[in-house]
DNA sequence: CTAGGGTTAG
């Protein structure tokens, strides 16, 4: 029997071990169970349950089914609430068959999933792009009468959004207000950005005001939600005016915002600008995490500070920070820019080499390389080689064309374009155009504008 | 355990 003495001990040391934990310290709270062993202290479900949702979230979905392994050797039985971490682990890494198995597993075991359970299964659902799926989830836990958590209208209203069902949100968001329901914060920074997404702006700020009238303050994530949308929708000043608040109203106590506002700088040419923010962002000592060292680093190699860009990839490696494909491909870009395609193409080797299935931008970005340092050649072999292309390969290679004076070859390319449906740049067009007439093939420039007219309405 | 930021053409 134990005594309330060990119970006490055993709660002591769950607590020690969720701060650890939190801190992702996970070797120490490992050693504080294996002290607390030897000095008695009895590891519970409680014990293990923490230590599993943090190797998931931290290290990965099999470090937290090995902790569960020794947790059941130990002869401590797992509960919902392990099941619930682990299918949460496996969600993270969007694998869907682990997430199923472990559903049966619980119900093999006897143990009835909870309501979030079936929010993390149907989270999934959603983040595979199976939103009929996850629909289904949705409807599983109405039938099974299980009671909701405002979070799973929040996780629907997301996943509709995300997978361009914005006006199924925006109508579930509606009828839920009539029946009562009282709309968190969340829900509204989830359905703004849904409406932003889809270009409808100003419903979007329509909804900001019903958020403030509902009594609730905006915060960091509805300011850069909304700041992100006006700079979609070109209204570059109305955004700085919303970053200029944000600052005044002390929300922007991490990088995220300086990133938005520096990586729209760059984009439309506002380099001196861009730069002020970037040194802000190094000076004021950030956190910053991968996405915040990509937009950093880009902006490096945009401004052809090499050296900084490699410094600041160091110093990413030594904060243990993992590289994307984003990083990736920023680096295949620079190099590109810079002349180095010899090291572009041992870096996109590299990055197919560590698992990066989809690295079409990086190819891109490659040819436009390519085609304006004028190796046209080059660029059209790797054109072909390639099996997956979009609008940007294309207009990238017929501008190339148009660049060497290769008109009919870039009028082919463009009419299978336009007969794949694929939207092409109206700049593109012209160059096109005005290059066949003005060496002499007026009839074919006639032609192509005539098919493309012909396209667009066909495929209207 | 749900919400915000990052890559390519002109």
């Amino acid at each position: 029997m134990w005594s309330i003495k060990d119970k006490l001990s055993t709660r002591l040391m769950n607590i020690c071990i969720a701060s650890l934990c939190k801190a992702k310290q996970l070797e120490k709270a490992e050693s504080v169970i294996v002290d607390g062993i030897r000095i008695g202290v009895q590891p519970d479900v409680v014990t293990y349950n923490t230590v599993i949702a943090a190797y998931c979230r931290v290290v990965g979905i099999d470090a937290g089914y090995s902790i569960l392994h020794r947790m059941k050797e130990a002869g401590i039985n797992p509960d919902v609430i392990t099941y619930n971490s682990l299918i949460a682990g496996a969600t993270r890494y969007c694998m869907l068959s682990r997430c199923l198995d472990l559903f049966d597993e619980m119900l093999e075991m006897s143990i009835l999933p909870d309501i979030w359970s079936y929010n993390t299964l149907m989270h999934c659902f959603f983040k595979l792009r199976k939103p009929d799926e996850a629909y289904r989830v949705f409807q599983d836990i109405i039938l099974k009468d299980i009671s909701l958590h405002p979070a799973t209208f929040n996780i629907l209203m997301n996943g509709l959004c995300k997978n361009g069902y914005t006006e199924n949100a925006l109508m579930l968001f509606r009828s839920l207000k009539r029946h009562g329901f009282t709309p968190q914060l969340v829900t509204y920074n989830i359905l703004i950005h849904g409406l932003c997404k889809s270009g409808r702006g100003k419903t979007a700020k329509e909804f900001l005001n019903e958020l403030v009238e509902a009594g609730h303050i905006p915060n960091a994530i509805t300011y850069t939600t909304v700041m992100k949308c006006c700079f979609r929708c070109r209204q570059f000043e109305e955004g700085l005016k919303i970053f200029a608040e944000m600052r005044r109203k002390g929300y922007t106590y991490d990088a995220f915002a300086y990133c938005t506002v520096a990586s729209m700088l760059l984009k439309t040419g506002r380099m001196n600008e861009a730069n002020e923010y970037l040194g802000y962002i190094i000076t004021n000592g950030f956190d910053l995490d991968t996405v915040s060292f990509n937009n950093i680093i880009n902006l490096y190699y945009k401004e052809g500070q090499l050296d900084n860009a490699y410094k600041l990839l160091y110093e990413a490696e030594k904060k243990g920070l993992k590289s994307d494909k984003y990083t990736h491909t920023i680096l295949i870009d620079g190099l590109c820019r810079t002349g180095n395609f010899k090291e572009a193409q041992q870096h996109l080797d590299c990055m197919s080499m560590m698992g990066f299935d989809s690295n079409l931008v990086a190819l891109n970005s490659f040819i436009n390389g390519l085609c304006k340092a004028g190796h046209l050649d080059h660029a059209l072999q790797m054109f072909e080689s390639m099996d997956a292309k979009d609008s940007f390969t294309y207009s990238t290679i017929v501008h190339g064309l148009c660049k060497a004076g290769r008109f009919r070859a870039a009028s082919k390319l463009l009419l299978s374009c336009v007969r794949d449906g694929m939207r092409i740049l109206k700049s593109n067009k012209r160059v096109v155009i005005s290059g066949l007439r003005s060496s002499g093939f007026s009839h074919e420039a006639r032609k192509v504008q005539s098919k493309i007219r012909l396209a667009k309405i066909l495929h209207y």
